[in-house]
DNA sequence: TCATCAACTTGACACCATGTCAATTGACAT
DNA sequence: ATGTCAATTGACATGGTGTCAAGTTGATGA
């Protein structure tokens, strides 16, 4: 069977997503990766035409194994707009630090390349299915401060969540895991659920 | 005098701000630079000893010409906190556009960069100021949303106003300057001053 | 008027990155 | 044993940064 291949080609994935996460921000060359899994630089191409698809490859193999979509099983046990939202930054807070070098990574060449751009904008779809289930949950339950459209409301929201502001308040600014997640929650609430509405 | 060499320096500089801002995001060579002064790639050199240092410079020449400083004549006029919100989102929301290009240059090699990430946080100093004094007066005032300490407040402000957030909701979501700044101040107000306070 | 100096030129080079190509080695299956 | 396929070596094109050397041009001062 071709289970060489196939084992080089994963080796190449894992030893490409470990870079990011090492060297986060730095980019990483086309001989970083070779000399990580221990085969030429020519061998890299065998497996992937080109840096970007290897990159975009990268993305789908993290995405793989810590897949979002699972996670959002916590969602089932939210009835409430309320608890949409908690869940939603619960879920989101702790899934960045586990993929954060694999964005950083996608970010630093999304203005240069159409393809990993397309690819992140891909992956962002489904953030974006979350947040437009919480503000609709909470339109629906008549506590969405009036102030917002449906549409405004989602986009602030995304915003907010966005991985730059993440990285911005814990990378930068020092905020933990724990920190973030109770003072995004906190912006989240005040910022678009109606004020007569006790809050937690 | 050597007005020669001003003359040319000054060109250079020009003419790197305006790459910047015609060709966001991606990144310019120094042949792209001497191309659009009309002089050799090496002539650069002569003015500039590296990339890092021609970006820099030009960062130095924009902020000299479009000076934030002045524009926070406007902050004079303000007395109270939530003024002094509404003005600095103002003001900001107004000179984003007019330097974005240039942010995202420095922005982008930020990462690999430790001269230019240097740059970039002296520049956002100023922005730290000003967000301190509007969440100072807010809590002098007694108006501050009890939530939150006035550390982690100055934080969150200024991660809402960062310039990605702004690129985000104007570039990609297509929000007009005027709806990135009400829709702005909404949440600031919304998140930081304290509900009991009627708002506006 | 002539020499000088500084700005600028051309052209070459070193280094590193991506990406392509050709010829070759080595293992494994039929 | 022969063919197939992964992987290797080595060369090459292109394009970026940065350096160096030698030559040109033009303004300025003695």
């Amino acid at each position: 069977m071709s289970s060489r291949k196939t084992d080089t080609r994963t080796r190449i994935l894992e030893a490409t997503w470990q870079l990011m996460e090492q060297r986060l921000g730095k980019s990483i060359s086309m001989s970083d990766v070779a000399k990580a899994v221990g085969i030429s630089r020519q061998a890299v191409y065998l497996h992937f035409d080109s840096r970007t698809e290897l990159m975009i490859a990268t993305s789908n193999y993290v995405d793989e194994i810590k897949g979002l979509d699972e996670r959002l099983s916590q969602f089932k046990a939210a009835s409430t707009g309320i608890e949409l939202l908690e869940a939603c930054v619960d879920v989101w807070g702790n899934y960045i630090p586990e993929i954060y070098g694999l964005a950083k990574a996608l970010l630093a060449t999304r203005d240069t390349d159409e393809a990993t751009a397309a690819t992140w904008n891909n992956n962002m779809r489904c953030l974006r299915d979350i947040c437009k289930e919480t503000i609709d949950a909470l339109e629906h339950e008549g506590i969405l401060a009036n102030e917002w459209s449906q549409q405004d409301a989602i986009e602030m929201f995304m915003t907010i969540i966005s991985i730059q502001n993440w990285e911005q308040l814990t990378i930068e600014y020092g905020w933990s895991t724990s920190e973030y997640i109770a003072r995004t929650k906190l912006l989240l609430k005040r910022t678009f659920i109606n004020s007569s509405t006790p809050k937690q």
